[in-house]
RNA sequence: UGGGGCGUCGCCAAACGGUAAGGCAGCGGCCUUUGGAGCCGCCAUUUGUAGGUUCGAAUCCUACCGCCCCAACCA
């Protein structure tokens, strides 16, 4: 329990202020605040606490997802924010039959690649084992506790329903003795697993259902990630997690709106016990978005059924999925403080997590240059065997970024959805005999068309005006298209992974008709394999992050290699044509690679979703 | 049907009795060597519904309607 060192030092205790503080009231600003900044404010202001201690408290039974990462940014900004505090990272491991190390070593990389860090104060409920035991014996010490000998069916039974109370267990009168003697015993192995429990002694009769006689310790003859075999004896969340939140001189204990109904049992444990702070709880609404699914149950069926290639697949609605994907750490912070805090169930658009990602990877990422669908270009008055090296800019939103040399030759790759022989109206690009601009290169004009037997166009015949080199015209003339293209000699070659949303409509139900199978979108993952990049790719490592101009941005992903690198696609980039080209009704390209993308249903029967049985607030 | 929470623009979300911020999406336009980015403009006479209080109501009161959560020896 040495929890009272504060990342900054100097603080009170447990954050409750010195008497002579507090005092009167003093008038705060709120405005803007969401509810649960507002509720620190005024603990600040009346000087109730002079500083935050929050706490993040996963249960290491699986990996985070963008659920978790909202409550990461509320925990750890809060203490970013507010002086002198401090936000713990606290695994919640108080089931050994669900809990393994691989998930507290990936949990940590996850929260430490948000960019958050817990400082000295990385717990684990496991550590206050000894501590919650003592504390359960002193409930039965006050009469609050008694081991009930009923079997687990039993209890059920017992317990009424939402309309009708509970009955009392025919063991809830036993003596502190008995109990003392049982308990004892439950904890030193002599009971086999299910032949009895801790309960407390609050009141069957209660219209809530957590209040009925909660249990408080069950026996698990498991061996525990941390403990091994110490105990045979474990913990419930409710009498662990308020427990572990004084014991750490928690402030705020934030979690999500499924565990509103337990707030009474949180503080009638704390109220019966002497413990050196008492925290409050404060719910908010779990975060929904769309497409995604975020219930490490169900996300653990799609992993272990095969349907994804782990947990990290760039599809799946985790951290490390999202890192793998490409999405920048900060652009998920940024859409979770977007998003706010709030009490009302809502459903974010997958758009707008999009834009958060595009908004910081158009600041940072370099553009390159690669053809996703090649079509080869031969430009027919370039000399054979020659080639030069044209300047590109690497990013124009960064001039600190540079610059590179991008090889040109006689042989190119465009996009293939880059030309059309009859173009519809608005189409700006490569048409027989039209001129278009190649990107930091040449205008060229298309002169010829060759098709092969099956009438597919194989190859187009150009020419480039040797003037325009760098791609502006001395004579001032302009192009409407400006296309991305690959030297075809000096291109290398790579595999590139369109993904589309994970999940077929935006609110998935995998428990109705057909189940998960049914709710997974069929066209989640398209690969390329034809895709050609200019040569400075290469020199990207996995992990990094680009943008191929109109393309969309890309992520190096670690199953390629420098010869061919593997692109998984982050996200697309804005495709003005693509709703140019629908709302002309035109049948005309769709864009660069599009697959699986939203379809824009937005079916919902009811917001917000049935609780994670693993919610993520806590 | 017991208890609890929540209903403000298509999606989020402010507003705390003084006359509906902002973001996403969408729609126009400008600009552009990425149909990207950027810039400009439009986008709730009305806050689930119906009453009431008040000079004044999204904010207070009443009733109704709707959605979500709770009956694991899970968290």
């Amino acid at each position: 329990m040495s929890e009272e060192s504060s990342n900054a030092g100097r603080s009170g205790e447990s954050g409750v202020a010195s008497e002579g503080r507090s005092g009167a009231e003093k008038e705060v600003s709120t405005s803007g605040l969401d509810f649960i900044r507002t509720i620190i404010a005024e603990d600040l202001a009346s000087g109730r606490h002079t500083h935050v201690v929050t706490r993040f408290p996963p249960e290491p039974n699986g990996y985070l997802h963008i659920g978790h990462a909202k409550a990461i940014c509320l925990n750890f900004e809060l203490a970013d924010e507010i002086p002198n505090s401090r936000c713990h990272l606290r695994f919640d491991d108080t089931n050994p039959s669900t809990e393994e190390t691989e998930y507290v070593e990936g949990i940590q990389a996850d929260v430490r690649w948000l960019g958050f860090d817990w400082g000295e104060h990385l717990h684990f409920t496991s550590d206050y084992f000894e501590a919650l035991h003592d504390y359960a014996v002193d409930l039965i010490r006050q009469g609050k506790a008694f081991v009930d000998d009923q079997s687990a069916d039993e209890i059920r039974a017992n317990q009424g329903s939402l309309t009708e109370p509970g009955t009392e267990s025919p063991f809830r009168n036993r003596s502190v003795e008995e109990n003392l003697d049982l308990f004892a015993r439950m904890r030193a192995g002599e009971f086999e697993e299910g032949a009895c429990v801790l309960r407390a002694k609050i009141d069957m009769a209660s219209p809530v259902v957590a209040m009925r006689d909660p249990i408080l310790y069950r026996i698990q003859k498991k061996s525990h990630h941390r403990t091994g075999n110490a105990w045979c004896i474990y913990p419930m969340y409710d009498f662990a997690h308020c427990l572990s939140d004084a014991l750490e001189s928690i402030t705020h204990s934030l979690c999500t709106l499924e565990f509103l109904d337990h707030r009474p049992l949180y503080d009638w444990i704390l109220d019966q016990l002497s413990t050196p702070s008492r925290p409050r709880q404060i719910e908010f609404a779990r975060l929904n978005v769309g497409y995604m699914v975020t219930s490490k149950r169900l996300l653990r069926r799609v992993v272990e059924e095969g349907h994804v290639s782990g947990w990290d697949d760039p599809r799946m609605p985790t951290i490390a999925a999202m890192r793998r994907r490409g999405y920048p750490a900060r652009a998920i912070r940024e859409f979770c403080d977007a998003v706010g805090v709030a009490k009302r169930d809502n459903l974010i658009s997958f758009a707008n997590l999009e834009f958060h990602v595009r908004q910081v990877l158009n600041r940072e990422a370099q553009r390159r240059m690669g053809i996703l669908d090649p079509l080869k270009v031969v430009i027919e008055n370039y000399p054979e065997g020659e080639e030069e090296f044209l300047e590109a800019v690497n990013n124009p939103e960064d001039p600190a970024a540079g610059s590179r040399e991008v090889p040109f030759s006689r042989e190119i790759f465009i996009e293939r959805d880059d030309f059309m022989e009859e173009p519809p109206r608005k189409f700006f690009r490569l048409a027989p005999g039209r001129e278009v601009r190649l990107r930091y290169a040449y205008f060229i004009t298309c002169r010829e068309v060759v098709k092969n037997e099956q009438g597919e166009i194989i190859e187009l015949r150009c020419t480039y005006d040797p003037e325009t080199r760098g791609g502006d015209a001395p004579d001032g003339r302009k192009v409407k298209g400006t296309l991305h293209w690959v030297s075809a000699r000096h291109s290398i070659p790579a595999e590139v992974r369109l993904y589309g949303t994970l999940f077929a409509e935006e609110s998935p139900d995998p428990k109705g008709e057909g189940g998960l199978e049914a709710s997974l979108n069929p066209d989640s993952l398209e690969i390329r394999r034809d895709g050609r990049l200019e040569p400075s790719v290469a020199e990207f490592a996995p992990g990094e992050t680009i943008q191929l101009e109109r393309i969309g941005y890309f992520c190096l992903d670690p199953d390629g290699s420098r010869e061919q690198p593997v692109l998984n696609r982050t996200v697309t980039l804005r495709d003005t044509w693509a709703r140019v080209a629908k709302k002309e009704g035109a049948a005309g390209p769709q864009g660069h690679g599009r697959s699986g993308e939203p379809s824009g249903k937005r079916k919902r029967k009811g917001r917000g979703k049935k609780a994670d049985p693993e919610g993520e607030g806590r």
